[in-house]
RNA sequence: GGCCUCGUAGUUCAAUGGAUAGAACGGCCCUCUCCUAAAGGGCAAAUACAGGUUCGAUUCCUGUCGGGGCUACCA
C-alpha cells in the first residue's frame, strides 16, 4: 500500500492518502488493454480510452465510446468492434459489461465493488481523492474591494469564487497564496480627501466609520456634478496626495486602516482569509522604473504624449489583443501605461503586480477573479508578460455579471447599490425565522450558530452552484432561498447522519477497516448512494482544473438527494447487523464527503438545525 | 462597424460531442404512532431561427434575429 504525503507550507495541514484509483481511471486502463490487443499494433500511438459516467443510469453506471471514436481509423464496424472487446473484457470483477446502441461499452459496477471501495473511503482522510501530479504554487487575486465603498453585492462574486478555489487548491496539494490586491490608490480620493476635510461629521466617523466615509464620497460626488470647479479642486488634493504631502498621507491612512478594519469584520463573518493584503498604493513605487525598463527593451514606447505598449506581431490579427479590426482595417488599440500628463493606470499597477508575485513569491501560477468584462485587460497584461520571457500559467477566471429585473448592471430602485452586508444581515434574518419556527426550543445561542451558518451558507451556495461565466439575475427570494437545491439542504442531509449516529451509538468501524466485517450493499438505494459517493474522487478534481465550483456544488447536491432518498427507505437503526452496520458506513462516509465537500466551498456544516 | 459573450420548461439555473435534455421555485396529487417533513414519492412543462460537420450537436462551424460587454490615456 503506497502512502503520499504532502505539507501545505502555509496552511500547515498534513494531507496523507493511498494513491487509489478512480473507477473510471481504473476501468479506462483495463480497456485499452484490451483495445490493444484487439486492434494489434493499429492502436493510435499514446490512445487512452475515455471512461465517464453514464448520465442515463439504465445503461449502466460508466461508458466508453471509445469503439465509435476508433471505429473509422481502424475500418471496423464500430458495434463490431465494441462487441469484440465486451467479449474480450468478459467478467470484470468489478462490473459487468455490455454493448448497446451505436457502439457504447457499457459498465454496470458490482455492489460487491462499490462495497469494497466504501471501506477504503473509510480508511482514507482524503476520501478517494488524489493529490495533484504536479503542485504548484499558485496566487489567487481575489475580492478587491475599493478603500472608503463597502463592499456591495457586485463584490459577492469575485469574493466566494476565489475563496473556493483557494480551498480546492490547496486541498488538492498546491501551495496558494491568497492576495486581497485592494483599490487603495485610486482616483477617488480625490473626492474623498477633500470630503474628509470640508464634510466630513466626526462623531459619524466614530460610530460607523465606514458608512460616514460612504455619505462623504457619495455627497462630493452630487456636488461635483452640479459644480465643476468642485472637481478641480479634488484632483488638486489628489495630486497633493501622490506628491507625498503629510496631511493628506495621514488622511490617507486612516481612510485604509478604517475600510480593513470594515472589511475584515465582513471577512470573518464569511470565514474567508487573505495572506497579503497589497493593494496598489503597494506597488506605487515600482511603476515609473517598470515603464522605464519597458520602454529601454523596446517593448514600449510613445504614442501621443502617453506610453503604450503595441503589439509585436506575435499573434495573428484577430488573436492579437492590441488590435481591433475597424472598416476592414487593423487598428491598434495599445496598453497604455502612462499618460501624457505623467499618471500611472490599472494596466501599469496590474504589471507591477504580476511582476511581484513571480520575482517575490516565486508563483508558478496567478489566477485573477475577476469580471468578464476585463477580458481584453487580462490578455494584454498576459502578453506584455509574455514579451518580457516572464511565463506563468495566468489565468483570468472570468465571471459574468449580477443583473437587475430589468437584466441591466444590478441596483435597487434609487439607483444605490446594494451592500453586500445587507445581503447577509437579511440572509441570516431570513434563517432565523425559520430556524424559530423549525426548532423552538433551541437554546438562543445555539440558534443563533444555525442562523449565521444557514443565512451565509445559502449565499455561497446559491453562488457556488451557479455556472460562473453566465450573467444572472440577482433576486433576493432566490439568493436566500432556504429550500430546494440550497446550502440548508445540504446542511439538513448532515445533520440526519448525525442524529442517527447520536441515537446509534458511534458507530465501530474498525470490523470493516481490519477486513473481518463484510459491508452488505443490496438495496437499490444503498447501491446509488455507494455511487454518488465513490464519484467524489472524480469530481473534485476537475472542479479545480475548470475553475468551476457549480461542478462539486452540483455533485454535492447529489448527494444529499441520494442519502435523502436513502433514508426514507432503508431504516439504518432499525435493521438487523450485517445491514445495520453497512448502512451505518453509508451514513459515516456521507457526512465525511458532505462536511469536506462543503467546507471546499468554504460552507460550515451544523450537527443540529 | 469590428471583436467577445450569452439565448434551454411560466420563472431562475444545469448538462467533458452521447442514448428518452437534468434540477429548483411556482402549479396539481400523495406520504409524519417511523433515525430531524428544512424531507420523500408522483404529474404537466423547454434547447431563439436556418444551414453545415459527425455514427450522434444544447455543445463544434457558418449565417440571421435578440440581450450584455469591450473597442487608447477610469479601475
Amino acid at each position: 500500500m503506497k502512502w503520499r504525503i504532502e505539507i501545505d507550507k502555509v496552511m500547515g495541514v498534513v494531507y496523507k492518502s493511498r494513491t487509489m484509483m478512480t473507477l473510471p481511471e481504473q476501468i479506462a486502463r483495463k480497456l485499452t488493454d484490451v483495445l490493444r490487443s484487439e486492434l494489434d499494433g493499429m492502436l493510435p500511438e499514446g490512445f487512452c480510452a475515455v471512461v465517464t459516467a453514464s448520465q442515463d443510469l439504465r445503461y449502466g453506471d460508466y461508458q466508453s465510446n471509445a469503439a465509435m471514436a476508433l471505429a473509422k481509423t481502424v475500418r471496423r464496424n464500430p458495434r463490431e468492434l465494441a462487441q469484440a472487446v465486451v467479449t474480450r473484457l468478459g467478467d470484470m470483477v468489478e462490473a459487468e459489461v455490455s454493448m448497446a446502441g451505436p457502439g457504447f461499452i457499457n459498465f454496470r459496477i458490482r455492489a460487491e465493488e462499490y462495497a469494497r471501495r466504501m471501506v477504503e473511503m473509510l480508511g482514507d482522510e482524503r476520501l478517494g481523492v488524489p493529490l495533484t501530479e504536479h503542485p504548484k504554487k499558485i496566487v489567487i487575486d481575489f475580492s478587491a474591494p475599493n478603500v472608503a465603498k463597502p463592499m456591495h453585492v457586485g463584490h459577492i462574486r469575485s469574493t466566494i469564487i476565489g475563496d473556493a478555489l483557494a480551498r480546492l487548491a490547496r486541498f488538492m496539494g498546491h501551495v496558494v497564496i491568497t492576495d486581497n490586491h485592494i483599490g487603495d490608490w485610486g482616483t477617488q480620493f480625490g473626492m474623498i480627501l477633500w470630503g474628509w476635510k470640508n464634510l466630513l461629521d466626526q462623531t459619524a466617523l466614530e460610530k460607523n466609520p465606514i458608512e460616514a466615509l460612504l455619505a462623504v464620497y457619495k455627497e462630493v460626488n452630487r456636488r461635483c456634478k452640479e459644480q465643476p470647479d468642485l472637481l478641480e479642486a479634488c484632483k488638486a488634493e489628489l495630486v497633493l496626495l501622490q506628491s507625498g504631502d503629510v496631511d493628506n498621507l495621514t488622511i490617507w491612512k486612516r481612510c485604509i486602516e478604517v475600510t480593513k478594519t470594515g472589511l475584515k469584520k465582513i471577512y470573518a463573518q464569511l470565514d474567508i482569509r487573505f495572506d497579503y493584503w497589497l493593494g496598489e498604493s503597494f506597488y506605487n513605487d515600482a511603476l515609473a522604473p517598470l515603464v522605464e525598463d519597458l520602454m529601454e527593451r523596446g517593448i514600449a514606447r510613445e504614442s501621443d504624449g502617453a506610453v503604450c505598449v503595441f503589439s509585436d506581431g506575435f499573434h495573428a490579427p484577430q488573436d492579437d489583443p492590441f488590435l481591433v479590426s475597424k472598416d476592414g482595417e487593423w487598428q491598434s488599440v495599445p496598453a497604455i501605461i502612462r499618460k501624457a500628463d505623467g499618471g500611472f493606470l490599472y494596466a501599469t499597477t496590474d504589471l507591477a503586480t504580476l511582476d511581484y508575485r513571480i520575482r517575490e513569491f516565486h508563483a508558478d501560477a496567478i489566477w485573477y477573479i475577476v469580471g468578464a468584462p476585463q477580458e481584453k485587460h487580462f490578455k494584454q497584461i498576459f502578453d506584455i508578460a509574455r514579451m518580457r520571457g516572464i511565463s506563468g500559467d495566468f489565468r483570468h477566471v472570468a465571471f459574468g455579471s449580477i443583473l437587475g429585473k430589468d437584466r441591466r448592471p444590478f441596483k435597487t430602485r434609487d439607483g444605490e447599490t446594494v451592500s453586500l452586508q445587507d445581503v447577509i444581515d437579511e440572509a441570516v434574518e431570513r434563517a432565523a425565522r425559520v430556524v424559530q419556527e423549525k426548532s423552538p426550543d433551541m437554546p438562543e445561542s445555539e440558534k443563533k450558530v444555525v442562523a449565521e451558518a444557514v443565512g451565509i451558507g445559502a449565499i455561497k451556495f446559491a453562488e457556488l452552484s451557479q455556472n460562473r461565466l453566465s450573467d444572472y439575475i440577482f433576486d433576493w427570494d432566490k439568493m436566500l432561498s432556504l429550500t430546494g437545491d440550497t446550502a440548508p439542504y445540504l446542511q439538513n442531509s448532515y445533520v440526519r447522519v448525525r442524529a442517527i449516529e447520536r441515537k446509534g451509538g458511534t458507530p465501530d468501524f474498525s470490523v470493516f477497516l481490519s477486513g473481518n466485517g463484510r459491508m452488505l450493499l443490496s438495496e437499490e438505494r444503498e447501491i446509488n448512494l455507494a455511487r454518488v459517493l465513490c464519484r467524489f474522487s472524480e469530481i473534485t478534481p476537475i472542479t479545480l482544473d475548470d475553475c468551476r465550483p457549480n461542478l462539486l456544488a452540483a455533485y454535492l447536491y447529489e448527494l444529499a438527494r441520494a442519502f435523502h432518498s436513502f433514508y426514507e427507505a432503508c431504516p439504518v437503526l432499525r435493521s438487523e447487523d450485517p445491514v445495520r452496520s453497512s448502512r451505518l458506513t453509508l451514513c459515516e462516509i456521507t457526512a465525511r464527503v458532505l462536511k469536506l465537500g462543503m467546507s471546499l466551498l468554504g460552507i460550515r456544516m451544523l450537527e443540529k438545525m
